[in-house]
DNA sequence: GCAAGTGTGTGCGCTGTCCTACACAGGGTT
DNA sequence: AACCCTGTGTAGGACAGCGCACACACTTGC
């Protein structure tokens, strides 16, 4: 059956990490990195979006966080305890099958939060977040966030826009996996991370993608192929860079297109620092 | 290209609506439907769920609507007045491509309410709401919702669990549409409207459920004809009646199961009256 | 330098869904 | 009774993505 090779993959995956992915988190703490490059938190969206007012409130409330490669902000029906705020990393939501087969469901960089359910009251949601691109962020407590939310006012109405923007992100996936093919799907992923980190450059290996994407590794490397001899990126050993950024927008669905105008209708306030 | 016949088909659609389904909606006032059988408010479950102080200021403003078959609620981008809360009608989310091929995003009957946007903050969302299945319901003028929501206490609770039990059921569906394959989506789809009626029966063509999950509507017919040769429906122009629930259940996949707890867990506060 | 491990490219057969086209039957209308 | 329309069943060719099996290149560690 199809399945038994479904749970190969993602143990094949799970045993890599184990060896590869995680160690690089503990490999973290190596000489200059610890303290170095502490990214304004105003990198990321909403922070900036922040009045004077409950920026002030918050500024000394955050904490920093490295965050590394594959790392798992939060699993499966887990209670957070912090709400996370990236600034230089990219964060997958992503559904994992019992058959071990997974999908991605949205993804957050700095345009926004991970951890929603905890001020939308259900504490955990039957997903989990991971670390797709390695970078930082902040980190401010559940608590805080939940007072803060409790009472009405500007913080309160950014974070539902911003809930209500990714719901149109979640609700567009859906569309894209039924309807559009793996070409389309590729390009509007690649945009999406692209939108979420400085640089035009992705470190990604293929297999990662097609578990993101939800698809096979193989399908990815022949999409990825196309592309690249298309002169739209360049391919290597888990390094991606994007050569041609309105190539690519012409060749992916109207998915992307949607979503990134539904963001700034929702969020128009995020200003780069 | 295969986008014309896309195009063609939801045109075919479209056509059939404007002799079909919309005549059923101004047929209405005929004689003594109308008035009759305003349903009990309360038999949708966000109202029920309401604290009885909330629900004495509700009442007064609440307002019986009837909803017919393919009537939509909201369109893509537009701004609505109220906020539905169906009774015996079922509303689908669905959003619909630039080539007119559509796929069902979530589904709301007397679990919840149409019109999350209007409380989330965005006034609209670039999807469409269509009935699914005739039946009615109540709606509530959007100040209204909106000057209960703003007020931190349990209606504003209530309605984010609800939201975040509809992001559980959009994610879902992104991953079904994913990984799943038509026979189980079916069963899932079948399984997600029964739950909001009562009865075992839904007055539904394959053609408008081929539209909901975004599939053709032989695959449809193919799928239906396993289900009933194996003695779990039975189809007959229109009307599908459901024989074997348990059957059902075992035949779909792990995404039905996840929504259900999931709603459970939200929202368990929800009674018949 | 060699070995092991990781990331990518390739080919082949299979299945599910799509696209097309048509047959046919139940129900309502005239 | 004859008719039309709608809803359903069927079939065949095309194709995308899947499952599988390998080959190979680059990197890292010994």
């Amino acid at each position: 059956m199809f399945a038994y090779h479904r749970i190969y993959r993602a143990w094949a995956i799970a045993l890599r990490r184990a060896r590869c992915v995680y160690p690089a988190q503990q490999r973290l703490p190596t000489p200059r990195m610890t303290v170095a490059a502490q990214t304004d938190p105003r990198q990321n969206h909403l922070l900036a979006a922040l009045p004077a007012t409950e920026w002030q409130r918050w500024q000394p409330l955050l904490e920093w966080v490295d965050m590394p490669l594959g790392q798992v902000m939060y699993e499966s029906g887990r209670t957070l305890s912090h709400v996370y705020f990236p600034t230089t990393s990219i964060v997958s939501l992503l559904y994992v099958m019992e058959d071990g087969a997974s999908a991605e469901i949205a993804v957050v960089g700095n345009d926004g939060l991970v951890g929603i359910s905890l001020f939308m009251g259900g504490e955990s949601t039957p997903s989990r977040a991971v670390v797709q691109s390695a970078g930082q962020g902040w980190r401010l407590h559940a608590r805080a966030v939940k007072d803060e939310f409790e009472q009405p006012g500007p913080v309160m109405h950014l974070l539902l826009r911003y809930t209500q923007a990714l719901i149109t992100q979640m609700a567009q996936t859906a569309v894209c996996n039924r309807h559009h093919a793996l070409d389309q799907q590729l390009c509007r992923w690649l945009l999406l991370s692209l939108d979420r980190l400085q640089g035009n450059e992705l470190v990604m290996t293929q297999e990662l993608i097609a578990n993101m994407l939800g698809v096979r590794r193989e399908g990815v490397t022949e999409s990825a192929l196309r592309l690249q001899r298309l002169g739209l990126i360049s391919y290597s050993r888990g390094h991606i860079t994007v050569l041609d950024r309105p190539g690519l927008e012409g060749r992916t669905c109207e998915c992307y297109a949607v979503v990134k105008k539904e963001y700034d209708r929702l969020l128009p306030d995020r200003q780069a620092t």
